[in-house]
DNA sequence: TTGAAAGCGCTAACAA
DNA sequence: TTGTTAGCGCTTTCAA
């Protein structure tokens, strides 16, 4: 009756090899084909050896779609970042994915490019996929996307900063934190007249507000802040040391939100004649790999992003797999690098 | 009898919002709801008024494994990258990714970490999720993976390198044209004495031979070779030039495998006093935004990485539609830009 | 334009 | 240890 004669009746398999055909030429009923892959162990050894050579010879490779849907387990995270060219958050996303990989989860990645608009219809397509876990960078401010993600259920870890009110998990660092600290760090450099560099950006609005009020608390003239909008370049760098010599001749230190400017305000002002760091220090933010290397070698902030990765990913999966999770905040703080630059 | 009455029966529901739960409240049968969110033009005024509102009241979001096990159409692209972080391969990443979100794909995103083992198992990962196409960097040798990939029948491009037999469509330049072309350029700049510092990488390989071979041709001394292995860092870059100046005090030009070892040989060309160019060209490739605006300005090999991405991308959406793509095999070509380096 | 029935390929639940 | 049955949530097919 339920036979597969198909003969007239119209099928619409995709084609694929399925379960069914290695079952059957096993000679076992397709949940013990099943078994015999997912849990080799509670099946016999010869069921396991048949059913394996079926999987060889017809080079079986399981529909996870499939099986994601009878067991509401994707074994899929999604994870979303502003953007990944140059990005600061790319060796998170790198050890995220390491991690994940090895427990046999999948990375879906998702590109907000730094609008609002566009990372709510991106999040719709991710709870559409019903991804095991939902990985973050930044916090979601209130609105749609995260009233639907607080609906859908999904574990989620927002990271790189940090708020007392998280979706669900958090694992970041405090913004505030930074700006002070480095604020302090130049002024005990011996540094007065000082300059922000920073980029459109809610996470460098609260350092920038940070260093300011450190400045203020020690009667430090204000810093003169240049804002390059969306363009992360280390062009723009050179622009913004570009006009902040012009308002104030006299600079002594640049606080930039990112190595890529950093590195450009060093480039204006070699090119310019002046010494780095005698005639101005210069302070990155993220520690991308290569600063270090350089010459004048950059004094940054450094973020622990690997390290976000990993518990990220151990995070995610334990939640997902109904298991407890130590702490649902965790800071991870950052580190200021003294380098040839300051 | 079939009703949903949940009284007694152990229920497998995840238990978030499902069609039939909005077909209910539209009070319309599940198929008639589910045309309406697809097709909106397939059913009346009112039906489609009363299903949005559904739709709206319950934050339905759709399940898209259930969609895609129904359809045989997962909408989503699989690519797989050997690394993320500072990597050139992520701007064509980024505009793969933007090209599909615009057409409601989604893109799944793996790292084979340069090594084939890994490469392999991420691939039968990949194929387990039956997405509508796969994105590769590279060209996939012989193999159990090519294989299955050849048997799963899934759309793939491969790109960054041109061969004659590709799995399936190709997007890609001539290595071997490049390594040939910057020995040309460098020839001509009137540079004898070369040296050439590169990864462990295959398509490395071509272009260093190719470059040879041209050396060789015009009868000039061979190129001092330095293989750094897998680390691609600037510091290797100062490195080897340090290797190459024991070994070659006098060597005049060198070329790079990729920019950030080009960046870490002026480097320490510089810091030893040397003057780029005068005293030392130096070759990239790859073309990272950020090297043109360095001083000095990094001359280096310019790939099209976007319109790598956007191609992959248009042609992978046009085979998993059963449309007929233009042309299988494309050469995008690269160009030498000359900027203060040479 | 709307709906009933069947099934995509797999696994949970229960039974033997 | 193995199998039967009944879904997971959606869309295709066919019929009205």
């Amino acid at each position: 009756m339920n036979e597969k004669d198909s003969s007239k009746r119209t099928r619409r398999s995709s084609g694929a090899i399925t379960l069914r055909d290695v079952a059957k030429l096993a000679g076992v009923a397709p949940i013990t084909a099943s078994r015999a892959i997912n849990t080799p162990t509670s099946v016999s050894a010869d069921v396991l050896r048949r059913v394996l050579e079926a999987v060889d010879r017809t080079g079986y490779v399981p529909n996870r779609m499939a099986g994601s849907l009878a067991s509401s387990k994707s074994r899929l995270i999604a994870a979303v970042v502003p953007s990944t060219v140059m990005s600061v958050f790319m060796a998170t996303i790198e050890s995220l994915n390491n991690s994940l990989f090895d427990q046999g989860y999948q990375l879906m990645l998702g590109q907000s490019g730094y609008s609002a608009e566009r990372e709510e219809s991106l999040l719709e397509a991710i709870i559409g996929r019903r991804p095991d876990g939902i990985f973050l960078t930044g916090i979601l401010p209130p609105g749609r996307a995260r009233t639907r993600l607080l609906a859908s259920g999904i574990p989620v870890v927002e990271t790189w900063d940090l708020t007392p009110t998280p979706i669900d998990m958090l694992i970041g660092f405090s913004h505030t934190d930074i700006g002070r600290k480095v604020a302090e760090f130049l002024m005990k450099k011996g540094h007065r007249r000082m300059a922000i560099v920073r980029a459109e950006d809610e996470r460098a609005d609260r350092r920038t507000l940070a260093f300011q009020a450190a400045l203020q608390q020690q009667a430090y003239p204000k810093a003169l802040e240049v804002n390059v909008g969306a363009s992360r370049s280390l062009k723009s760098g050179r622009d913004a040391l570009g006009k902040i010599l012009t308002k104030q001749p006299k600079v002594q230190a640049v606080f930039c939100s990112s190595d890529l400017l950093a590195l450009g305000v060093v480039t204006e002002a070699l090119a310019r004649g002046m010494r780095v760091p005698q005639d101005l220090a210069v302070m990155g933010f993220g520690d991308v790999p290569f600063v270090q290397d350089m010459v004048p070698s950059l004094s940054t902030v450094r973020i622990n992003g690997e390290q976000i990765g990993e518990l990220a990913a151990k995070m995610l999966i334990a939640r997902s797999e109904g298991l407890a999770v130590d702490a649902r905040i965790m800071d991870v703080g950052f580190s200021i690098i003294e380098r040839q630059s300051t």
